[in-house]
DNA sequence: ATAAGTGCAAACCGTTTGCAGCAGT
DNA sequence: ACTGCTGCAAACGGTTTGCACTTAT
């Protein structure tokens, strides 16, 4: 389990390296501080708290580069932006099929996988839609934490 | 199916009264054309959009009133707030369970039912997690009326 | 050496807010 | 008449952009 955590976090390094040489594009200090901490945070970060985190570890680093980072790292589809209902924009680093779990109360999210129904076949009748390519669930409520602190009230 | 339409047409307009009532809350000139407006569009409109939309019949009425009078909406569960990837907030009149068809090209929005997913056992796992009220579908692709832009260029 | 990336500050844009006059109860 | 609603304009906050300097190639 953690032996392939490792083996695939390492890859990622190394197709993010690939990514940029093909495009071009430089390999930077911040770019890949940025993105270290993208693959290894687990909850859905906003840009302001991957900021304020690499920000420890390169404390010249500017809010814009992590927006313009995130931005490039999206056209690469190496994170998925996620708009919650407050209007904040979250990200986490794409790591394949998975679907979220939202708190009503404290807005933080909750990755979950469900195989059998990414492979599940669709109503038929949105074959006439076009070209579906993702299919994700957004399962919303409160999550336990809060539901015992409604209680104690 | 027209009459069905008119009759929950109707149903929802009472029940707007009502729920102003209830609240100690004004029935004015422009909550009712915003909320009309809301509910027969079928797009998902903008904030914008519907303001230009209202306008036609309120000249007067300010982009501030669209806002305030969605978030009003959005508090009595009237409303559904969808946060576009595009950091887009665009609004739906809530009808009861569905789920939505997203065009990466043109942003559009369509809804979509799917009874059997709407009655489906989620995974057990998730129950740990805490009282989930709410699960939908955001399915991403093309539609086929940029599918078939793309072939012509 | 060269072209791209960075940090800074200013611009931007959707949304919210304070206030004085207006309208529904 | 009373209270809350509206429109205006100004404030706000997250995000983007122009620019001169710095850095990876």
């Amino acid at each position: 389990m953690l032996d392939q955590d490792e083996q695939s976090l390492h890859s990622r390094f190394t197709d993010f390296e690939k990514f940029c040489r093909k495009k071009g594009l430089k390999m930077t200090h911040q770019r890949l501080e940025i993105y270290r901490e993208l693959l290894t945070s687990k909850d859905h970060p906003t840009v302001e708290a991957l900021f304020l985190r690499v920000r420890k570890r390169i404390p010249t680093i500017s809010l814009d580069t992590v927006y313009r980072t995130l931005a490039l790292l999206e056209e690469a589809g190496m994170t998925n932006r996620i708009q919650t209902s407050e209007g904040l924009t979250r990200f986490e680093s794409d790591y394949g099929a998975h679907h979220h779990l939202i708190c009503k109360k404290c807005q933080t999210i909750e990755d979950f996988t469900w195989k059998s129904f990414d492979t599940m076949l669709l109503p038929p009748e949105l074959e006439a839609w076009g070209a579906i390519q993702t299919r994700n669930i957004v399962a919303e409520g409160i999550c336990t934490a809060c539901l015992k602190k409604e209680k104690k009230h």
